[in-house]
DNA sequence: CGACATTTTGAACCTGTTCAAAAACAGTGG
DNA sequence: CCACTGTTTTTGAACAGGTTCAAAATGTCG
């Protein structure tokens, strides 16, 4: 499951219109051992292949969708990192995600037909718009596809489980340790280091995610950089020693 | 939607075999409102009933299941209380939620066909045991019972979503506030009094739950107390000043 | 009734927050 | 290309909310 790193890394910013007939199909796209079409054969690959056919562009800082906005359609991210977050009646915001290539997005909105958070890219981005009506009409008919995208929502909801672990006990060091390895993690699944880190996000958006105020962040930061553990320039992070930062962790 | 309030209550406690048939159909239960049979027609309800054959009581204290048993069902709760809850690699614990009548559990074994927290009974009750597999194959013959199903998890996921919001920004009594005023939603939601609460877990996995030791959910219950906004004898908590407690989470 | 678990309350402590200011950086337009 | 403006990041010092440790009170269950 290697992918081609340069094709991730690819310019996606375009001056296409918003929306745009999809020129590579799922069955060719190399993101396509991480995203919907895991576990499908040739043949159902083609039939998704019918069902994704609208890209979307989107420049740094636009939202593909707010909080209530009607829910129609979920998300594949092809290139550019996303987040996800909640706002408060009281206008407190709480960044739920932070969403990278061949992730889904939109999950929240099935629930009421409304989108139940913002969705906004932390960098020009791309995404293959996934209509959800005919996302079911096709998992009636494949029960790989309905079956994995069960999986799919169930992985959220576990995803979902351990940041609430670490919101719920967890001490500074020990979030932003947690958020660093499964960064780099997920880095790895898509072919880059798992060394360099360049994040897309500011202080304030990583501290939101952790339940930390960003001037906690940077001081964490700066302290594991004192002790040797990672090498911060602004947003590139750069591991140093994975096994110390994992120590971290497992106390 | 008035359900039989008596019904709810009544005792479920058996000296039964663990498994055995269910006696009452989806059809005719009285969570159906509440439950998955949610917007099913009486001839869809009916091939319901053929799916969700067995039930299973638990005495307090008792696992429905645990981190790393095979996933096969999910289960619907006909009585009693429930808590689940992840366990970190050092053994740190994080209850995650509590489940009442109504409500489905055993979405997280979905991913990878091992459950990813454990769920445990918090007073003796009754769930209804609904096979996974079994479930798959009707939805996929019966699309309003997919649809309400992917509604049930992306609702998980989004009620995710706003505990993250509270362990991410709230203070002490802003959690407690939002807890009771949750519970007390639900409990209405259900036929009982919204003022009354009969809590069914420990101030310490109400601390667990809230990101709070349980001597700050103690002290908190104290000062909404003192405040006049409830009375608290033990377990028994009334909310007298529902207004009040509202607005702690407006400031 | 007695053993054990849960809850309450107090006081000292600590981690992360708040407020503030300087430094580094990014984007804009001349 | 550089100067300029606004944003982001870093760092310091005082502060506060929640934790920790401890002990008493209350409740529960065999």
């Amino acid at each position: 499951m290697t992918l081609d790193r340069r094709y991730l890394m690819r310019d996606c910013a375009t001056d296409d219109p918003l929306l745009r007939e999809a020129r590579i199909a799922c069955s060719q796209c190399n993101l396509r051992e991480l995203c919907l079409p895991v576990g499908l054969s040739t043949d159902e690959l083609e039939r998704l292949d019918q069902l994704v056919r609208l890209r979307r562009s989107l420049r740094k800082g636009e939202a593909l969708f707010r909080t209530g906005d009607p829910f129609s359609s979920l998300y594949a991210i092809r290139t550019g990192m996303f987040k996800t977050r909640v706002t408060s009646l009281d206008g407190r915001d709480q960044v739920t995600g932070f969403q990278m290539a061949g992730e889904i997005v939109g999950l929240d909105g099935i629930g009421t037909n409304e989108h139940a958070c913002d969705a906004l890219a932390l960098e020009d981005a791309e995404v293959c718009v996934i209509p959800y009506v005919n996302l079911t009409e096709l998992a009636q008919q494949i029960p790989g596809l309905q079956r994995h995208f069960h999986r799919l929502m169930s992985r959220e909801i576990v995803r979902e489980h351990g940041v609430m672990l670490l919101l719920g006990g967890m001490r500074a060091e020990e979030r932003v340790a947690a958020f660093l390895l499964n960064l780099t993690q997920r880095m790895q699944a898509r072919g880059f280091s798992s060394r360099e880190i360049v994040l897309r996000m500011t202080r304030e958006e990583i501290g939101s995610f952790l339940g930390l105020k960003l001037e906690t962040v940077s001081r964490t930061f700066s302290r594991l950089a004192d002790e040797g553990l990672i090498e911060v320039q602004q947003r590139h992070v750069r591991i140093v020693d994975p096994e110390a930062l994992r120590a971290i962790l497992q106390p």
